[in-house]
DNA sequence: ATCCAGGAATTTT
DNA sequence: AAAATTCATGGA
């Protein structure tokens, strides 16, 4: 199947710490979500795809109208610098549950270990797709702490057990209704999530674009750009970040965080 | 307030 | 090749 896409970015939406269960060969990621298993590549303003429905896709990688009118409203000169270096970056739109564990994976972590995390966790705990594939794990079977360990989760481990027996897809689904600050309040009250990860289940799984997750990527960006370098905690960056950005925070971050990693 | 856990990945020496 | 640093949460 395929779809022309406009000012989209296949590489850079999957490779922007955003998403961690894929694989690539050349060109072609194989995605993994739950139990679906689906490929997607892109040539130029055409995007290939097998084992999902075009719409899904399409929510999924985050590509429709909302980005046009989040970057009406950023007016901001250094937004509008990372986004002209990175125009086809994307928020997604993923599973809350699945999204939760690799951001609790995340802590004190990085990209490729968190890839390795959940693929490791998907071979443990979930079911076998064929072909050497394996399923997310579903909530509620994560439910052996050193298999959890074996896993290369570390310290996480305890976290990822606690939430298996606390979250269920329901748990999570009921926050989408709520105020960003009570959903953000719900997450926090998980062990092993904070303001960071808590910020980033919402910004990219449960449609909440205010979030702005601060780590020390946007930290630095932050510092930089808005602060002439002076000391400043996370609370304020949020709280800035807020004032500035309104309620589309969480694409500024995105772009922001894409710069200033890629090298600014 | 400061230090550490788990530890693969990444960067610096 | 080897050593030092990275990274965010919770507990002491």
């Amino acid at each position: 199947m395929k779809t022309t896409v406009e000012n989209f970015s296949l590489k850079h939406t999957l490779e922007s710490g955003q998403f961690f269960n894929y694989d690539y060969e050349g060109d072609c990621y194989k995605l993994i979500q739950r139990s679906s298993r689906f490929t997607v590549k892109q040539n130029k303003n055409m995007l290939h795809y097998e084992g999902i429905s075009k719409s899904e896709l399409l929510r999924f990688l985050g590509i429709n109208q909302d980005h046009k009118i989040m970057l009406n409203d950023l007016k901001d000169k250094n937004i509008q610098k990372a986004y002209r270096a990175y125009p086809g970056l994307r928020l997604m739109n993923q599973d809350p549950w699945q999204c939760l564990v690799s951001f609790v994976c995340s802590s004190a972590s990085n990209i490729q270990k968190i890839r390795l995390n959940m693929k490791k966790l998907s071979e443990t705990f979930g079911k076998k797709l064929g072909e050497g594939n394996y399923a997310f794990p579903e909530p509620g079977s994560m439910n052996d702490l050193q298999r959890i360990k074996d896993c290369a989760t570390g310290f996480r481990a305890k976290y990822l057990f606690s939430i298996n027996n606390t979250v269920t897809d329901k748990w999570l689904a009921e926050l989408r209704n709520m105020p960003y600050e009570q959903a953000k309040d719900k997450l926090k009250g998980l062990y092993g999530v904070s303001d960071k990860i808590a910020d980033c289940v919402l910004l990219f799984s449960l449609g909440f674009k205010q979030a702005f997750p601060v780590d020390v990527w946007i930290e630095r960006a932050m510092k930089e750009l808005y602060f002439e370098n002076q000391k400043v905690n996370h609370d304020q960056i949020r709280e800035f970040a807020s004032q500035k950005f309104s309620n589309h925070a969480g694409l500024a971050q995105q772009y922001l965080y894409h710069w200033r990693r890629l090298g600014a």
